[in-house]
DNA sequence: GAGGAATATTAATCTAGTTTAATGTTTCTT
DNA sequence: AAGAAACATTAAACTAGATTAATATTCCTC
């Protein structure tokens, strides 16, 4: 049925035989979640990798102070969990909540197992997953660090204009580390200049 | 001579058979840097992954206004590299350079892939090495965004005393993403109050 | 042990971003 | 179509942390 995305996603990075494709899709499920429901909250143990077949995602992190901070948002194609919960098992630091109406294809930590025992070139292909999960947070560390407001609100909007659109402003905000006050003066600035 | 501690490093890890620790021992490299020299520099291909036997090292990025900005420190026993420019084989982001004598254990992508064949729990051990990495840098965001200053060098003080007598103050500031004139005046009001 | 380099402190002024609070706008629900 | 909820803007007062610049202190090195 909807396991075309993934199928396809996947074979940008590696070639599968249709004998492993089968094994693939009997070793996954589809979940369909409403509007605002969790997928992972702060606390549970991360038991899936997810796939995005449709709809958005957002992972944030309540602090002590109860503040939210959004870590990364994801939409079709992208995939999404707590990676840190889900590899060691341990409670997740991340609530991951559907923004929109979703479906995923999803992996439990067994059935990954399996499957790499099964699929060899699949271990491979999460290996990249996961470099490229680090690669992004490290380079975001760099950013924060470097770069101002402003400037991580054109990054932004550049390397994610789909996002943009998608999303209300004050997660945006919540993204980019700032308030939705001062995101408003930054938009405001940008645009009469 | 000085290969004990990566095996005793390895053993908290994973099981070795005395003949893939001589395996082990014939493909890698030991390498000694003097004070201020530099591991990696930012721009190059990041060709090792290295251990630390004895020494400290910092990471660091130079932003695009020539400002610098210190990712991690290494002592011994720790892991240290570009991991993004190595796994990837692209320019590194980071400057990695010796603050002091330092002696490296360095696995090259070559000897690396092979021993992966030859001992194929290392493969998982560097599957860990890269989720713990992977975790910290998750962590640091969340601290970044999260944390006063304040906050963050108490953290620090707190989960690395052996590293902040080792390094100047104006590092460690560097570290946390300030001035080292704040964080002279953070440490002055920790002491005074 | 003197002199210079590197590191650390202090204090005044400045600014990017927050807080608070009020007002406006859009979107959802019935 | 009205009312309520969610989202966005504006503006004033405030604060964490930066910048600048001068002075101390520590640490090499000859």
């Amino acid at each position: 049925m909807e396991v075309q995305p993934l199928i396809d996603h996947l074979s940008r990075y590696v070639t599968l035989s249709d004998v492993e494709i089968s094994l693939l899709k009997s070793r996954i499920t589809f979940r369909k979640y409403p509007r605002n429901q969790f997928v992972v909250q702060q606390g549970d143990i991360c038991r899936h990798e997810s796939f995005v077949v449709s709809g958005c995602l957002r992972t944030y992190h309540i602090d002590r102070q109860g503040n939210e901070h959004i870590i990364m948002f994801a939409v079709e194609d992208w995939w999404t969990s707590d990676l840190g919960s889900f590899i060691s098992q341990t409670p997740a630091n991340y609530n991951v909540q559907c923004l929109e109406p979703t479906l995923l294809i999803q992996f439990s930590q067994e059935n990954l197992e399996t499957l790499y025992q099964e699929i060899p070139v699949l271990e491979r292909f999460f290996r990249i997953i996961l470099q490229r999960a680090y690669v992004a947070a490290d380079k975001r560390i760099i950013q924060n660090f470097s770069l101002t407001a402003k400037e991580r609100y054109l990054e932004f909007r550049n390397q994610y204009p789909q996002i943009e659109q998608r999303v209300p402003q004050y997660m945006i905000a919540s993204y980019l580390g700032i308030t939705k006050e001062f995101l408003s003066k930054i938009r405001h600035q940008l645009m009469t200049e």
